[in-house]
DNA sequence: ATATGATACATCGTAATACAAGGTTTGTCA
DNA sequence: TGACAAACCTTGTATTACGATGTATCATAT
């Protein structure tokens, strides 16, 4: 299919987060799972190589501080990122009525 | 995140589609278009190997004939076909709300 | 008469994605 | 002290959808 309607996405839900506030990887985790009451269980596998490649690619960018005795590293999304996050929230959108407009399920 | 979860499961569409009617391959391309407003344009090359693994694992059987001039190869949706894709419609569903849940959407 | 495009099927190689499995360090609590 | 949670990471692997390409038939336009 389109390639962008793929909602995996999860650079969706990583970038909504860090919109609100900004955030280290691990908190990440738990707060997806909270949210979505369990339903998203991302594993740290998935989400690491994830952050690193929205940092290289511009949308996030990271400094580590050391809280509360840990040294995490909290990410802070940016402009370009900001901008990608409303893309995708649009292509969300698309996709998910196309679905339920198939599916004849209402929205 | 949740194997399951993954909605990128054309399955879920094009059984859904099945489940209305037998359809052929190339019909099941343009119906998809079609009902979602041309937001799925899904290719033939994705299309064709996933009928041929739907039917290996017996969630569709197939049988060729010739209409209108065309010999076409039409699938037919089994009840275990339709038992997954009842699963996979509630797996949908549950995705759905944990995004919105996450971007703090309206269903 | 012939070329083009739509119909209809198919396969193969490739890139992206999420995961499983493994590993390290530090802090907390029994 | 030992176990577990927090916090980071990497490597290999399976799945997925796609791009490219191929074949054959039919309709339509030139």
């Amino acid at each position: 299919m389109a390639r962008e309607a793929t909602p995996g996405g999860l650079d969706l839900l990583v970038l909504h987060l860090l919109s609100e506030r900004e955030m280290y990887g691990y908190e990440i985790v738990t707060e997806l799972a909270s949210r979505s009451n369990a339903v998203f269980q991302m594993k740290e596998g998935t989400l690491y190589p994830l952050l690193h490649r929205l940092e290289k690619e511009g949308a996030v960018t990271a400094y580590e501080e050391k809280k509360e005795g840990r040294t995490r590293r909290y990410y802070r999304i940016t402009r370009k990122g900001r901008g990608r996050l409303a893309q995708q929230r649009e292509e969300w959108r698309e996709y998910a009525a196309a679905v339920n407009a198939v599916l004849c399920m209402p929205g």
